[in-house]
DNA sequence: ATCGCTTGTTTAGTAACCTAAACAGTAGTT
DNA sequence: AACTACTGTTTAGGTTACTAAACAAGCGAT
């Protein structure tokens, strides 16, 4: 009866992710002038965020409570080991993204990048590891990248509708996205699909 | 000296998405309310998200101004062709990440779940269906699936420190996040890659 | 010592979200 | 008709993140 809690509304899960958009750039600013420059102030940083320094200010005065961020002897920003960890974790996911992306998908470098902006703080650690040694299998077998970059290069827009996919023909998977609606008894039914992976 | 628009920093068009994570989810409520119960009502898509009914009207008078959602005879709430696009883009998104992180990555259920939802309106269909049509490629390719389940159920996490990743040891493609730091003078370089889909 | 510039902070206002609570209808019941 | 219940909107207040603009502090130059 609570393992209906599997298939919560996880939406609003989004809140509570670990680390913001605006917070990973602020982070990965402060890490990018520093390897650049040798230091980093606030308004270093907000002219590299394209931010007032007011804004810039406040979010920084955020990272310091979360203790992301202080300041080294000479009063310039620094990552604490934390905060480090985070922009790393975040940077890593651009690239592992945008590289799967343009690479692997074959998206024009523009839109990888973006997308992968756009997603890269949101993307577990594990995730990220599991997507990098899966590139790392399909770029270290010669036959399959080529087979796999082939198919990619025959890829063609069709599957035009968004309604029907050829993918999701068959709807065994998408699962109920929000917790129980009628009282739908059993809800054993929902992992009935032991048919992969053996 | 336009052209470095390319590179510029992409990081706060986040804000330009075309559809917020809340916007999509009020969508997404409202057709499969109508689906489950023939009508879709404020109060009813509240109960659903788990919001208050206060929160759901406000959001909705943005979606009925964005022309995402109308009325119909009975004062029901509808979503228009747009919206059912809208959504039905959100949708398969989900699908086919969810499906990917669990049946490709081999990453847990709940997992995938929760990130896919984080990230399902945050891929454009162009990449959606590029990812559909990889996940096409790999399940149908009988030797191919096998040897890259094979690979992905020896995952171990290995690349424990997220500053040195096997696979961005070359750091050939990290690109320039935020624009040009210092000057760097030729932007043409970013487009040398004539060689997809021709 | 005072001008002028840079730096960092603060304040007020905006926008998209949310909650809680008051409010105005509409509708069924006694 | 009056009581109650439910529905939908509105109001006030909180959060995150931004801009614009005022402000305080430091620092070099004359």
């Amino acid at each position: 009866m609570s393992e209906k809690a599997t298939e919560r509304a996880c939406w609003r899960d989004v809140q509570k992710n670990d680390i913001t958009h605006s917070a990973a750039h602020y982070l990965m600013a402060i890490d990018t002038l520093r390897e650049q420059n040798g230091y980093a102030r606030v308004t270093d940083v907000a002219e590299l965020l394209e931010v007032t320094r007011g804004a810039a200010s406040i979010s920084i005065a955020q990272l310091k409570k979360r203790e992301w961020v202080t300041e080294d002897k000479h009063r310039f920003l620094v990552l604490t080991e934390e905060g480090k960890h985070m922009a790393m974790l975040v940077e890593q996911n651009f690239r592992t993204l945008s590289r799967f992306f343009e690479e692997v998908l074959g998206v024009s470098r523009e839109v990888a990048l973006a997308e992968a902006c756009k997603m890269e703080h949101l993307m577990s650690l594990e995730t990220g590891k599991r997507l990098v040694w899966l590139m790392k299998y399909i770029l270290s077998h010669g036959h399959t990248a080529a087979e796999i970059h082939q198919a990619m290069n025959c890829f063609k827009p069709g599957c035009e509708s968004v309604e029907h996919c050829p993918l999701c023909e068959d709807d065994s998977v998408p699962p109920s996205r929000y917790g129980v609606l009628a009282d739908s008894g059993n809800s054993e039914s929902g992992m009935a699909q032991g048919d992969r992976c053996e």
